[in-house]
DNA sequence: TCAATTTTGATTATATTTGATCAAATATGT
DNA sequence: ACATATTTGATCAAATATAATCAAAATTGA
């Protein structure tokens, strides 16, 4: 039973129940409840599924779409605190990208009240900053259904009209050795988005540092400053190839 | 038991109830009151019901900042029977425009099974048809907080390229003698979509026709079709101008 | 095949969640 | 306004879940 297996088989438990506690998906996989905790957490980490406290719950696109992810996640605090870091390290006056990842949606509570520009691909966020201080510039072309954003060549060739002082980015996966997104089209937004800004901000959990995916599309220097809640070695690495990381507790 | 269940539960049941008290709760989930109390301060914390003493209340959904969905009063039949006739025009491939007014809006609850493209720079629209059946094109640029859409000089240019079979356009004002707008910016916007589109219809309730407004921007034949509640002397007027009209009751 | 690496599972210390109890705060009825 | 009843928030202990560590098992590469 390998862990693609297991993936497939707990994602289709749990699209058929709604829920599931570690012990039921140990039971009907027969396998030990550590290794199913340690599934449900990176399956979470991916957005697949919300992790809960003894078990997991199925992503509900339609539930969850208004709010992008569910407020009581478990590893909601440390996305929590990764974005309250990054908003210090906004002020007032600046312009500021922000793609589609989920880390980067938890940014808006923060940013609510700042008197800036955002420009962004998603639509969670235009939809949450609707009635903020903040200036709103929508990234324009076909909606994503999945991921509720906008990508594509009108969308880079938008991004590319505009100049940012800062830019709050996600991503797939990050190590020493590169980038990593699971789509191009992604891909190609971090990209524009990363060009166009005097300084690139990656917010990252703990699940994506050291973790590769499908494509890599940019060497590690691509962004400034790393804002992570997890030290370690990978971290170090970074460090020595110039990337500038903060980790917050 | 997990918090994230009890969270959907309580909801579910205040959805429902409109209101209930902590007695009430803790039997209907089989959890100790101090429980429930605890699940409310949370769920009230993220707005998500009305905490009161003993119990909680519903917090009622979409009361929006601005003008869609409440202003639904007198005239909200009106436009949904207007609506209900323009999507009859709708067929499956079809790529269609439609702009931001609270009357176009109406248009999405009919044609959300449709497998069209739908190209709009109104947010509502956007969200509405979020996950529908149709594609859609969010035109981009800055969104204007006020009418929750998005104008100017971008948005022109995003139009421009894009090419549809019909469009669906509110107006402030239709006479005779011209169609007229409140700003320049939607007038713009406006023009645009009809100059892009090979059969451009108008949605307007009686109250826009017959009566002018601060920008005359266009001559009547800028529109093909008039879709609209009440005949009468202007309808007469625009008939004789070439423009059909069809009159819903 | 064998050594090296990765994955899994058992164990244990740590952290979280829950429900009981009780003093303080708030509502209610006269 | 007062006394009574109810609700609340705080604290604590028990139950449960988790992360961390390490050894065994499986997989991989030479």
């Amino acid at each position: 039973m390998t862990f693609q297996k297991r993936k497939k088989e707990i994602l289709q438990l749990l699209q058929r129940l709604g829920e599931a506690d570690i012990r039921l998906i140990a039971g009907h996989l027969n396998i030990s409840e550590v290794t199913v905790r340690r599934d449900l957490n990176l399956l979470a980490a991916e957005n697949l599924l919300h992790r809960t406290h003894g078990g997991a719950m199925r992503v509900d696109p339609y539930v969850d779409s208004s709010t992008y992810q569910n407020k009581s996640d478990i590893n909601k605090t440390a996305k929590d605190k990764i974005c309250r870091k990054a908003a210090e390290e906004i002020q007032e006056g600046d312009v500021i990208f922000m793609d589609c990842g989920s880390t980067v949606f938890n940014l808006c509570q923060y940013i609510k009240h700042k008197k800036i520009k955002v420009i962004t691909n998603s639509l969670p966020v235009v939809i949450e900053l609707q009635n903020s201080a903040a200036t709103i510039n929508m990234i324009g072309g076909e909606v994503n259904q999945k991921n509720q954003a906008v990508h594509g060549k009108m969308a880079v060739a938008h991004i590319k009209k505009y100049h940012a002082t800062k830019a709050f980015l996600g991503i797939d996966g990050i190590t020493a050795e590169g980038l990593y997104a699971n789509s191009e089209l992604e891909a190609s937004n971090t990209q524009a988005m990363a060009s166009q800004s005097e300084k690139t901000f990656l917010l990252c959990d703990s699940g994506k540092v050291g973790k590769k995916a499908y494509l890599r599309f940019a060497e590690v220097n691509l962004v400034h400053t790393l804002i992570t809640n997890q030290d370690g070695e990978e971290i170090n690495q970074l460090k020595e190839k110039g990337v500038q990381v903060i980790i917050v507790n």
